[in-house]
DNA sequence: CCTTTTTGTTATACTGTGTAACAATCGCTT
DNA sequence: AAGCGATTGTTACACAGTATAACAAAAAGG
């Protein structure tokens, strides 16, 4: 069952409307409180009619959310590869990486870390994360401890959340290879080398 | 300048009224969604009258926030005795307290991570937390390097808020003293470990 | 070109916010 | 205990935003 890319061919009317609803509500949150933004402020901007919005969407939060869900979804191939690797060497270089994609769609994740509602979408993407660390991680945890492994993934998830954040509100300051290796220290190097003091851990 | 308690009588009248709003509060968003909560459902509960809402607070995120800090004052107290902490085996224990904490006031932070608008209040929360250790840090860094002590306070704080989050989502099941090992060596431990690696970034 | 689908226009019902005026009640002081 | 001042309750109303309906206009696709 393909989740996306389905064969089906969309109307270009529609694909057009939605097009503009979503760049319009983006452009929106990127000058204005989230939470301020009316239906119709989206579709006086997008220069769509107000009802045409509910054709489409049933509110302005999962309008968001697919906008994100897309946006995001490079970034966790990005991820999934750099999970994969084990080489010190490489880990270095592909926190790099992230940080130059970050760089990259810096728009995408100011939203994401703006607007409000996007508790949510956070927690989704975070348990996303957590997941593919999850993996890449079990060989590293001496005893197969669940709880041990949740926490690891868990906690690296959500510092590498924190950390593109705090990247993004520092004005991208430190370049992406000195992210690189604040992330392979701070997070990966540190979070593996206290594995072994938590396998005891219930 | 004394932030509370300041001398000042308040109107019985007043405080009941404050208390019964902020009660109505707390425990709606326990039983559903912040955003789907109106004024209306908060007085109705509150058995107070529609308009006396306003003679208080402008909206319902500011009755959120104010009960929120009142309650988080706590917590960052327990955190900054903490801080001065340098004796590893002292650190554990302090971590358990923590956690211990977290576990009487657990409707408290359910709501810091449950309510949508929270986003603000958990960035003035991380923001104090990481204040708090960036003071206790700063000997630690070789290089009295700000960025460096930036990242490190503001990765711990995180760090902290989403390890107390994850614990409550299960159910506060690896009990406290385990708790405040992961805290210890997950949390502080490898972060000023990593310190050395880091001291290079500008 | 003709059918189907999508979009636009207009009107309407509904919910929630916020304010105003006035009456009733409560707390506090004397 | 009485009365003054402050708070709360009642009722009414204006307003913004959501959501839907019916019908006309426009665009897509065979």
């Amino acid at each position: 069952m393909p989740k996306k890319n389905s064969p089906v061919k969309i109307d270009p009317r529609v694909r057009r409307t939605r097009r503009l609803l979503r760049d319009s509500l983006v452009s929106l949150i990127l000058e204005k409180d989230f939470a301020s933004i009316s239906i119709r402020e989206v579709t006086d901007r997008a220069e769509v009619a107000y009802i045409t919005f509910f054709r489409h969407f049933e509110s302005l939060d999962q309008l968001l959310m697919e906008a994100l869900d897309d946006g995001l979804a490079e970034l966790l191939g990005h991820i999934e590869t750099l999970a994969g690797q084990s080489e010190t060497s490489a880990l270095e270089t592909e926190g790099r990486l992230i940080f130059e994609y970050v760089g990259q769609k810096a728009d995408l994740f100011r939203i994401l870390f703006k607007s409000q509602s996007v508790t949510r979408v956070r927690k989704k993407v975070v348990r996303n994360i957590a997941i593919i660390f999850q993996r890449a991680c079990i060989p590293l945890a001496r005893s197969n401890n669940p709880v041990t492994i949740n926490i690891m993934s868990n906690h690296i998830a959500t510092s590498l959340l924190s950390l593109i954040e705090w990247w993004l509100e520092n004005n991208m300051s430190p370049p992406p290879a000195e992210m690189g290796k604040v992330y392979k220290g701070l997070i990966i190097d540190s979070t593996v080398g206290a594995v072994n003091t938590l396998s005891s851990v219930r």
